[in-house]
DNA sequence: TGTACATCAGTGAACGCGCGTTCACTGATGTAC
DNA sequence: TGTACATCAGTGAACGCGCGTTCACTGATGTAC
């Protein structure tokens, strides 16, 4: 295999660093917001040379998400490494609903910025979506204390929905006051529930 | 006071075409997708004339959003007359949390179309989420079968982020299945915990 | 009541701008002999 | 090892398009006398 078509790779490296750049912007404008130009200057680089690495905008957004999403997991099992059940649970959801978060969208979720564009996205981005949310809502399932195992795989998608949801609003929102009452309510709305 | 300022003269009803055809374009397109132009040919008008009723696109947008929720309450306190606490709560939920809804934007709620626009846009559009947000929890926490009225306030609000979650997600997802199945665990999620 | 004038809702073309995509090119790097 | 050639990642300008906003205008309607 030539070193050209390698793993690591000049163009390997690259495609890594538009994609990095273009999660950034995902994470903050959205998929409206992060227009190819942006996210090959976020690179370094100029928009010309996109097409070399990405059949359209829309591949690349499926990419980024599934990027957006891999780097996620990976945080959260680092922050929560050794903890389970209950206690994975509550430092799960008092990360995921803080006000950092809120007032951060570059280090967290992509979806609260790009939920509406994704509903009239193509196909391409929607199927991305399908994958990432089951291993979401499948992670946190695992963590339920909850012994009836579908009962938890319900739960785990309404809890996710609600963090969403709550997420999207507390951002969405002018008053601040309101939107801490948004974050914190959905955290006891949750974790009351479970036990 | 002259016909012409009157709530019953041309340009009052034409304003309230623009916003009948803003808040149609709202639920199904977001706040990109209802473009000025887009707009007033939806109120069978040319772009031109737009300025003289609204002052700028955002002016709109934050009308249109009242609007829509005003019509939203009317609509719902028609289906759901003469219910009270629990009965009304499920039909409430069922009826948000509905396929029917998720299929229908154009019938149903503004937020999941818009809920990302709104966190890039402007204070004005900021501050009319505010006022409506807080009408629609209210509304809720009223039928909420909970003695402790702070409780049912905070629940209140973990419902509307639940409610607005679900269906943005439900919409956004390529999977009719894995849609349906989401609706489904947060009707749950919401019915199984009050009561 | 009839006429001259003022108002202003709505028209249609134009503006500057950012978008996704295309394309002829350049120049560094890898391959063949 | 040295040279000639092929590849192709990345450049930069151009395309057609839709956007929000502006503006000179038109023509129907209301007002004054």
């Amino acid at each position: 295999m030539s070193p050209r078509k390698s793993k690591f790779g000049k163009k390997f490296a690259t495609h890594e660093q538009i994609l990095d750049s273009a999660h950034n912007l995902l994470k903050t404008d959205g998929i409206s917001g992060a227009s190819v130009e942006k996210v090959m200057n976020g690179a370094g680089l100029t928009i010309g040379g996109f097409y070399a690495h990405f059949k359209s905008k829309e591949n690349l957004i499926a990419e980024a998400l599934r990027y957006a999403f891999k780097r996620g997991r990976e945080q959260s099992a680092a922050v929560l490494s050794g903890l389970t059940g209950r206690k994975w649970l509550e430092r799960y959801i008092r990360r995921y609903l803080s006000r950092a978060h809120r007032d951060n969208p570059a280090i967290g979720c992509p979806m609260p910025a790009s939920l509406s564009d994704v509903q009239r996205a193509g196909e391409v981005v929607q199927d991305t979506l399908d994958a990432e949310l089951q291993n979401w809502a499948r992670d946190i399932a695992a963590h339920l204390p909850e012994r009836d195992k579908s009962k938890a795989a319900r739960d785990s998608l309404a809890i996710v929905a609600t963090c969403v949801g709550a997420m999207s609003l507390a951002r969405a929102l002018g008053d601040r006051e309101l939107s801490d009452k948004i974050l914190c309510s959905a955290r006891s709305y949750i974790l009351d529930q479970q036990e």
